[in-house]
DNA sequence: AAAACCAATCTGGTTAACCAATTTAAAGGA
DNA sequence: TCCTTTAAATTGGTTAACCAGATTGGTTTT
């Protein structure tokens, strides 16, 4: 699937128009769950645009959990049903790119809880991924480099030892786009970086002595800065 | 992209193989961030796979904001530093299909976040659409009729009123996971539906008169049939 | 009448040829 | 020697032809 960020407008209008009107479509003709679309050449016709344009939308829907297809067969609706499915339409052909502060809020919730998570679940190996990141961190941070890489690299450890893969998975989809606004607007200064190895040492010690309540408040501390600058800037 | 989920596993490993390559070649090659990477054409050959292939894996590195890709230029590194690639490609390439316990579990974890956000920012026209959600579940209970759609379709309109485009997003990507799992193992039986009509009905209520702290309550309630089932069962 | 078979057709997926924008490098001029 | 010009080669993206498997409808067989 193309992903909406790289992609030009006059496509993304292309892709949203298509994908309304296959909504449409179901919706006039009554296609149930587990229902057979027209095939990718038909649509194509129908709506005046090339195959591959046609195939671009449908693999955003099997994206979102609305389409599924069959190879050799065909293109079939899900098992979520035309009330959820028009909700859902609705809410892609709405979505716009993500802002940075949308990013950010989301971040913080998300570790708030995951940092929990991976005190309580944490293994050996995972133990050693953090720490190898803290030291990358820390070595860069003396060396008066920038360290917004090796930061984020040491959240992702974190998310990791959550033992989620969906939490995992997210924390992977914001994190490049946070970097390069981090390093964009030039979030996190010398001073902090200082602060930012004790810190993360501190949730790194009551991840490994599996104190959840240590290792969130810890986490809250790491994030008061990025609170206050996501909310006041 | 091809996203993981509808691949065949012969596809998925020629992809991650092409994406482990591309890894190395980066780190061989010590190319940093803006640097061009080898076209596609060269890389198929190289790797010995076709170039779709080839484009496939790029897509999803792309995804994942490793790379970008200029029409009638190349592919080339993004922002985000050696060190952060190779921390990443790491996970994504050992990011396995999601399980519904870890579906569930950062559902639960969103959406006691989400509710609140929701609490301090909805709209009228986000009332609105709550409402109309919350009336269809209503409808659909009452009739004796399987209401998950609905269910789910009104939690969604609570993502939408968060204002919060990641929270929408990934809240987007969970559901119809979820919808189809809980279908599956009939999660939501008749009597936890009638339940749930006033538990859905307090969260609007407290997300209508601005109650952040009650719209997090009434979330809690809601989710601890939920909760018991997703770490009991 | 029903079941088994078969060939024509239709399907999404894949491949290869093609395109236009871009880059490169060589040629030309000062 | 250096800058400008220009034409050829290279690029990711797009399109159209092709593929193998699934489906379908008719025919034959039992």
């Amino acid at each position: 699937m193309k992903l909406n960020t790289h992609i030009n407008n006059e496509h993304q209008e292309i892709q949203n128009s298509i994908i309304s009107q296959i909504g449409e479509l179901i919706n006039f003709k009554n296609l149930e769950p587990g229902d057979k679309l027209p095939s990718e050449r038909k649509l194509s016709e129908k709506f005046n645009v090339s195959r591959g344009n046609v195939r671009d939308a449908i693999d955003k829907l099997e994206f979102y959990g609305i389409l599924y297809s069959k190879p050799q067969s065909g293109t079939f609706i899900a098992e979520i049903g035309q009330v959820a499915m028009n909700g859902m339409l609705e809410d892609i052909l709405r979505l716009e790119d993500p802002d940075f502060k949308s990013l950010v809020e989301t971040r913080i919730l998300l570790e708030l809880k995951t940092v929990r998570l991976a005190a309580r679940r944490r293994t050996e190996s995972d133990l050693l991924k953090m720490q190898e990141a803290l030291e990358a961190y820390k070595e860069k941070v003396i060396n008066n480099e920038d360290a917004v890489q090796e930061d984020l690299l040491f959240h992702l450890a974190i998310a990791r030892a959550s033992r989620n893969t969906t939490i995992n998975r997210m924390m992977l989809i914001i994190t490049p786009e946070i970097i390069t606004n981090f390093e964009k607007y030039h979030v996190c200064d010398k001073d902090q970086s200082m602060k930012g190895i004790k810190e993360h040492q501190d949730i790194f010690d009551a991840i490994k002595e599996q104190n959840t309540q240590k290792a969130k408040e810890m986490m809250k501390v790491h994030f008061s800065v990025l609170y206050k600058y996501c909310y006041n800037i």
